[in-house]
DNA sequence: AAAACGGGGCA
DNA sequence: TGCCCAGTTTT
């Protein structure tokens, strides 16, 4: 049996049962995909569901506003991913008659959509012969080959991809495709993989020289950032609020967030108070306390954001203020949104 | 070519 | 704690 044939064997006795794969649908596709990348199945899976409910078709997304989309999205991650899924909605519905494109080349034109989400969309809905390397298929073939390449380099990424399409099954592309990032993840998992039991122990290159641990490499340890946050939760005597959207190039794009001042370290009353006065346009408060002792440390894959929210009355009147009742229509970020539900007022 | 971009699960 | 997850875009 040929390494393609055994894949496939390996899929057909093991493959889960999930929503994306009862369907050849361009649309439902695209949306498990985006929404699975660098995500786990378990994971994206309740927001698969919630985006089909609320948003059917490929028009109902592109009709959405991004608010709606961003909510829905809250807590997933990668939020340039939602907002390049509404663009692409929009243009799909709008300028593609709501159909996608059936080609390789023109889905990997949509935004948000880059080689391996091309290479899935083609092969899994039309068929196209076009193998997918997703972190799976890195794994499965640095082992079963021992190609120490690492996955992350210019020279890695082109070579994984040729070897990828000279053993992919062009017949059977669509479970050959699932197949193999099924066994990526299932059997040949990043730690602690079942050898023993692999229907590829026989021929595996990696587990012949015990190398089975070592792969695949890849390059680069991200650094990380330490950011000193201090959120103003404004409250007046209505129990009104102020959420301000995030804008500019950073972090969390076009969520929303109470007023922040960013200092560049761990800092005390006074000398917030200090640098509120300077934030001028935030009404007067007549109390400021400390609402977390220990500030809450987020961490982020390359930043760790040590917050400290800071609860303020005033007794003016907020204008244009956001009802705290109502703070949870607004998409936020997963560290805010912790915030809030602890917040008893 | 390298960095930026989230959040959660697991050993 | 460090690594990884059905990666893509920007710098």
């Amino acid at each position: 049996m040929t390494f393609s044939q055994k894949i496939l064997t390996w899929y057909h006795i093991n493959k889960r049962d999930l929503p994306w794969r009862k369907t050849r649908d361009p649309y439902k596709i695209w949306l498990s995909e985006i929404m699975l990348q660098q995500t786990r199945v378990a994971q994206g899976m309740p927001y698969y569901h919630r985006f089909v409910e609320a948003f059917p078709k490929v028009g109902d997304l592109a009709n959405a506003s991004e608010e709606q989309v961003l909510k829905l999205w809250q807590g997933l991650g990668y939020y340039s991913r939602a907002r390049n899924l509404h663009a692409t909605a929009k243009m799909v519905a709008n300028d593609y008659q709501g159909e996608f494109p059936n080609t390789y080349k023109g889905l990997k034109s949509l935004k948000g959509v880059g080689d391996y989400t091309a290479s899935a969309i083609a092969s899994f809905c039309f068929d196209l012969p076009e193998p997918v390397v997703d972190g799976n298929v890195y794994r499965v073939l640095s082992r079963y080959f021992d190609v120490d390449l690492p996955i992350n380099s210019t020279e890695g990424i082109k070579y994984f991809k040729e070897l990828a399409r000279e053993v992919m099954d062009s017949e059977n592309i669509r479970d050959y495709n699932q197949g193999i990032m099924e066994f990526g993840a299932i059997q040949c998992a990043p730690k602690n993989p079942d050898c023993e039991s692999c229907p590829l122990n026989e021929s595996c290159l990696a587990l012949q020289q015990n190398k089975v641990a070592q792969l695949p490499v890849k390059l680069n340890k991200t650094k990380i950032r330490n950011r000193y946050f201090n959120y103003i939760v404004l409250l007046d005597d209505d129990q009104n609020t102020i959420l301000e959207q995030r804008k500019g190039k950073g972090i969390w794009q076009n969520l929303y967030q109470f007023p922040l001042i960013e200092s560049e370290k761990t800092i005390q009353l006074n000398d917030l108070e200090e640098a509120l006065i300077e934030k001028s346009e935030l009404p007067k408060t007549e109390s400021l306390s400390l609402y977390n002792k220990e500030p809450i440390v987020h961490k982020l894959s390359h930043q760790h954001l040590h917050t400290q929210f800071w609860v303020a009355k005033t007794s003016q009147q907020i204008e244009n203020g956001i009802p705290w009742g109502k703070i949870d229509t607004f998409p936020v970020p997963v560290l805010v949104a912790d915030f809030i539900k602890t917040l008893k007022i």
